[in-house]
DNA sequence: ATTTTTCCTTGGTATATACCAACCCAGATG
DNA sequence: CATCTGGGTTGGTATATACCAAGGAAAAAT
């Protein structure tokens, strides 16, 4: 019997109340980190609503950070937010081997590049100055986390590109080229992902992820490397310590 | 004719290809800051297809931060993006009327709260310690930008809630109670707006939004104040200026 | 001139259906 | 044994429809 009006128990939306049960069964533990949650189809009949209802309380999971889709295998209970400190310029590489996670980076693409015009201002060269740039895929246990691209000054570093970039490459600047990161801006916003991230995060194009762009100096005050993060928004969070300025 | 199958001159996904089409009319600047999109059933007849599959499209334009819904009156199209610099520690509304912002503050709530385990953890008191909370509306130019709220030792700033809350904290607790702001610790997420919150910032219920919490800490490095604010997510973004601990 | 009413537009929710592409796995084939 | 081949799963896209509630604006009543 379609469209029989509201719902009489409660005047949630029905795709809410479903989200509400589901997000239950997440918290209490019933379902476990990387468990698969049930279906569209699943939801649908369990719930006795069509497909759409149950795929719209599914992706109110995903946006509440609940539960991360895994291309056309199916959703899952998300693990806990993973927390990147901004405010320590140590390398997301780095730190994790020392936490002993299990990272994991594939290079995606390696290559010149010329400067452009936001390049060459954030790096204080000329437009058209060569670039080594790299895109690398950093996985968790398997998992997706972050695509980064990072644009460094070709001249500074020669053959950059010849050593492996599975690795730290803070670690790499540092021990080869004696160049460390000293200070740094970030910028932090939201946005959409792309086709070609959504396919390297698992992700379906036109899920919002997070974005961090740094500006990375070295101890002279002097920019040397550009990263251009994006994040699966639902998997991290950043943490930042501050200090003021104190104009008192 | 329904389910004539893909489309013959783009594989692209069809909501993608109007969600394409708005795109460069915002960006080519044919819609300016605020304007109003057209609407789904518009949209829907414009480029023939379902109202389903324009909202897709518009969906995807909020995704972006290119649009933004303003209740049921329509969706408009997104300003440029406010940055807010989150290691000064500057109030944000000290500095937006610095700069010549037409910053508005709507108080939501103000009462009495009591620490909880999370709140005494950071505030570092007893469980039950008598706080001050308040909740504040941010809004610019009339539009809805983030909702705060701020927990504060009641004892050390009696009456605070006697005082006109419609502005910077930070001043008022700078001059009332010589409290200064010194080091701070951030967190940013990303997360669902819950459905009050969607209320207040004018949004429908889960959409993705920007939570930043913040632990303030006086000169001596005790910590005085918990903020909790939660972002339109397509209307902001963060910056940061770090500086390595230089463990060299 | 002000208030009330009505109507229309807008997004919000929901159903039912259809076909597609990617993926996985089990069973058949080589 | 390894490699194909189906069939079933999953989400992705898309249509067509229906009714609701909130908001705005113009029309009607006061």
């Amino acid at each position: 019997m379609p469209h029989v009006s509201p719902n009489p128990t409660d005047d949630a939306p029905r795709f809410r109340l479903i989200f509400e049960a589901l997000r239950r069964e997440i918290t209490n533990g019933e379902l476990a980190e990387h468990a698969a949650l049930p279906s569209e189809r699943v939801v649908a009949e369990t719930y006795d609503v069509s497909r759409m209802t149950a795929r719209r309380a599914l992706e109110a999971l995903e946006i509440e950070g609940l539960a991360y889709r895994e291309g056309r295998k199916g959703r899952f209970v998300s693990p806990q937010r993973l927390t990147y400190d901004i405010s320590q310029m140590v390398s997301f590489a780095a730190d994790a081997q020392a936490r002993g996670v299990d990272l994991q980076i594939d290079v995606i693409e390696a290559g010149p590049r010329d400067a452009d015009a936001k390049l060459a201002r954030d790096l204080s060269v000329q437009v058209g100055e060569h670039l080594h740039s790299y895109t690398r895929l950093f996985k968790i246990s398997g998992h997706a986390i972050f695509i980064e691209t990072e644009f460094v000054i070709a001249a500074r570093f020669p053959d950059l590109l010849g050593h492996d970039l599975r690795q730290s490459t803070t670690l790499l600047l540092s021990q080869h080229y004696n160049t460390l990161a000293h200070t740094g801006d970030v910028i932090i916003r939201m946005r959409g992902v792309s086709a070609d991230e959504a396919k390297l995060l698992g992700l379906s194009a036109n899920t919002a992820g997070i974005e961090l762009e740094q500006i990375i100096r070295d101890t002279a005050g002097v920019p040397f490397c550009i990263g251009r993060q994006i994040w699966r928004g639902e998997l991290a969070e950043f943490s930042a310590r501050t200090i003021v300025n104190s104009e008192s």
